[in-house]
DNA sequence: GCCTTGACTGTTATGATATAACAACAGATA
DNA sequence: TATCTGTTGTTATATCATAACAGTCAAGGC
């Protein structure tokens, strides 16, 4: 799943907001919030920060069994939905995989550009896209609790010039 | 997973485009393009335009089995990727299932709203929707190939007055 | 007519993803 | 200290999806 070259396709882990910010983060939200980033939970996240594009949840697990950590599907999805439900990572429904959320502590509603490629997930942070769909969604008289928005396609650094 | 008492949730199927219409449409869709809408897939098409809300591949199967269809997954599945690749059903990837698409024909990108309530779930077209993802991917520089879009809500018959 | 060809259907077997239910434990608190 | 709540780990199982192969059938060339 995450076997590609790691060229220049993958902007965020190498970049803008380090890891380490990004976890720093992530501890005080959780904090705020009443929950704990234990050590499974924080370790998950660190597996998701450095991986290159999104993992799977046994990819997680089998680096946390690796580690010490339980051994059992249970495990990596606990730890995996805790993030997800803190807002510290996404899951990717079309790849069944979960990536490190890249600006926590900003309530955002993101989209997901999955490179069909390199396998790269880059979230794409859209005011305008999230307003189109509640504008449509209220069309219909629908009221939106939570949105997916995802697109496969080709990242910049794997299109031909 | 269809188990709602069918009340007023599911505007689609029992009101605007009547399931003979769009299987109609659909014959002419596979025709035109050199494909066969035969008998499983037909079949297949027609359980998901009779179903409340979207039916996941074991649903399907179960009801072709009792028909005299085969009685494997795959049989499923391929019918159901037919339809999708043709443009004649939709895969909703947060209920892991299948939907008829109300409006073949139409080359169109549509939002689909799933009600939590009731499980219907509503195709929207939303031609500034697919026109905002495109621009935020352009931004980004990446190519869209093509993209997911659901929201997980409640629809108007299930949303208090 | 009949034979080749390619698409379709069905099967067996297996793989991949995800959760239910329970036991042990650790830290907070009355 | 006794108890409660949340967390971790386990076993077992449920759910979703595909690979690979064999038989079938319709369409077109000869």
């Amino acid at each position: 799943m995450t076997d590609h070259a790691h060229a220049f396709c993958c902007p965020d882990h190498s970049g803008a907001a380090p890891a380490e910010a990004i976890l720093a983060q992530a501890e005080a939200r959780a904090r705020a919030r009443g929950a704990r980033l234990t050590p499974v939970r924080r370790r998950t996240l660190e597996i998701l920060l450095e991986a290159h594009g999104a993992l799977g949840a046994y990819d997680v697990l089998e680096k946390l069994a690796a580690e010490g950590y339980g051994t059992q599907p249970p495990v990596a999805y606990r730890a995996l939905n805790f993030l997800v439900e803190h807002g510290l990572a996404h899951r990717i429904r079309r790849l069944n995989a979960f990536t490190a959320c890249t600006h926590p502590g900003e309530d955002h509603r993101a989209a997901f550009l999955i490179c069909a490629q390199c396998n790269s997930v880059t979230e794409a942070t859209a005011p305008e896209l999230s307003r189109a769909l509640h504008a449509a969604a209220r069309t219909a008289g629908f009221t939106i609790e939570c949105s997916t928005i995802e697109a496969l396609g080709r990242c910049s650094a794997c299109t031909p010039a």
